[in-house]
DNA sequence: ATGAAAGCGCTAACAC
DNA sequence: GTGTTAGCGCTTTCAT
């Protein structure tokens, strides 16, 4: 029924060696000969069985991707999913397949990794996931596993690609300082997270820079909900805050909640700015400033170093540090200005 | 240096097929020979070399998942990501890896389906691409290979899922005439999707059974620039359309776009309401009034489906339809009626 | 340049 | 209940 590496060899009336040599493209095999199985491959339309050159060739043709799935939520924003399309692009253009594990835990990643990495069905892997265990990732040094993070893991040294966290929270601190605030307050992520520690440095550093209260950082899970409720807080806490620079997508959402629910107008009464641009951000009452982060580039740059790494090749850096770009739009107002900008109206479903 | 079923084997004074029937959890071996090598499996932390395991056993453990990515954009909704997550999940859940191939051309699809399903990559797969040729529908279908499909396709018979296009369409304009709008415009997409025609089908039948006109569909592939343009038209044409219904996701933003640069304000001037739903609508000056699709029970019925058909059963139903939801927010307005919501500010970058 | 043959790690009869 | 063994389809020495 299905065409193996041996029907062509009779019909070639060669050798199932040859053909093999022919397939996967290798030397010492004469030109007439090969012209003659490439044309059948053709014909037939053959496609070799993955499975029996895996086993044989100790490679699977496939690589990994394992990110983060924190609470249904993760592949809403723009970020993993664009990332995973620009991996999958150029895993493609490699004749690469893509193996994806999305984790919402870190038992989720133990058994993501056990199937995956142990079964050997890929043959290097990208780490989307900042709950990958320090274990886990030395285990894969250990054994030189090819893997490449998006981000990077605080303790330990490997590769990876991420964005300059640090300048872009920088800058767009320096932005809202521009506008005029004076109090701003930084809503940030989980503070173990090395990106999180980056975006506080910035904003920290542009703070004590101007000579203002760089003290102003709120920790928060990656939840809106629980970015509402601690937003609420810090309006309400009266410590006369002007601008909150939320660190991430999940969280801004959280601050635009807060600030309807507690009838502040934007950007007069609050000033909010947003780390991870999205483009539906362009449409929002007002429309929110954003540090944009080079999504696409970012996958690239991951599955591209990977692939060197796969080919044992040492790339001289560790790390691709890409940069950020500010997009900037109508949120960030200037304190006590008054602009056109309406509230956003309550929800109802039916 | 890697530990094979032969390991185990001797380990265990045991021979390999009887390891492989307790790997596989067949029948035929002792209690207590089977707790001894699995507590071995254990230890060891073996894992089945996956290759080996596909050769032998003809299933690869994986399944496919090819869905189309248009423009760099698709993965932005909250469509194919959600439906993907829901997926990958599931087929964890079952043991089984998610192989994931986008498809920006009909050459890409062929090209996946080449080294996907005849390299016998995957045993079975979830197709969300539109641009899957009928061609290659039909041979899946000759093989008997296991395949769902994620909306319907015209001409050929096959399992799928879906929602209830035409109803949720029906209901979204039933609602804007039930607010008072009389001529409503439809933005639709190209013209031979499915989808589409069932989407301009439920907006007709709502139209006609009020006994408005419902002509007033204009097709547009799925480009937001291009939504825009044909939006313009029709806000200017002076056929006095006092709402436009976008029928999908990347057309609802070229309206918006159109209604600010036209001056227009929302919903004042013009209503919008469009097709499925994004988390973030509900921040939109004026938040956006949409069809709900249930992305995550759409993607989880898909694979449920799938396995269903892997193990050889057979569904007494060809296509699982889902029903929409409407969700009601403020830009469906009343026309003439005056509201306080603003208009969206223009973008500037830096 | 080409062929022969020994695996790769696992499964599935078929024996006992 | 357990062992033996012949493949699964391909790669890769090693001869020639």
């Amino acid at each position: 029924m299905t065409i193996t590496i041996k029907d062509l060899a009779e019909m070639a009336r060669v050798s199932t060696g040859t053909v093999s040599r022919v397939i996967n493209g290798g030397p010492g095999v004469g030109e007439e000969t090969r012209k003659r199985i490439l044309k059948l491959i053709k014909e037939l339309d053959y496609q070799p069985n993955a499975s029996a050159h895996g086993l044989a060739a100790k490679r699977s043709g496939n690589i990994g991707v394992i990110i983060p799935h924190t609470g249904g939520y993760s592949m809403a924003t723009a970020y993993w999913p664009g990332l995973l399309t620009a991996i999958t692009e150029r895993a493609a253009a490699q004749n690469y397949n893509v193996l994806l594990s999305t984790a919402r835990s870190e038992e989720d990643v133990a058994s993501a990794y056990q199937s995956i990495l142990k079964g050997r069905r890929i043959d290097g892997l990208i780490i989307g996931a900042e709950q990958f265990g320090d274990k886990q990732l030395a285990e894969l040094l250990l054994k030189d596993f090819p893997f490449v993070m998006v981000g990077k893991s605080v303790s330990i040294s490997h590769y990876y690609v991420d964005v300059d966290n640090a300048g872009g929270a920088r800058r767009m601190t320096e932005h809202l300082i521009g506008l005029g605030h004076r109090r701003i307050a930084m809503l940030a992520g989980p503070e173990h997270y090395p990106s999180v520690i980056a975006r506080v440095g910035g904003f920290r550093q542009a703070m004590a820079a101007a000579g203002l209260d760089p003290g102003l950082v709120y920790h928060c899970p990656y939840w809106t909900l629980r970015a509402g409720e601690i937003s609420r807080e810090i309006i309400r806490s009266g410590i006369g805050v002007t601008a909150i620079f939320a660190a991430a997508g999940d969280l801004v959402t959280g601050v635009l909640q807060a600030a309807r629910e507690e009838g502040l107008r934007l950007p007069e009464d609050l000033g909010v700015a947003t780390f991870d641009d999205h483009p539906l951000y362009n449409y929002f009452a007002p429309a929110i400033s954003a540090v944009r982060q080079p999504i696409a580039a970012l996958g690239e740059a991951a599955a591209v170093q990977l692939f060197r790494l796969m080919h044992g090749e040492i790339p001289e850096e560790k790390g691709i540090v890409l940069p950020t770009e500010l997009v900037i739009r109508a949120s960030c107002g200037r304190p006590g200005l008054k602009t056109e900008a309406g509230r956003v109206a309550p929800e109802t479903t039916s």
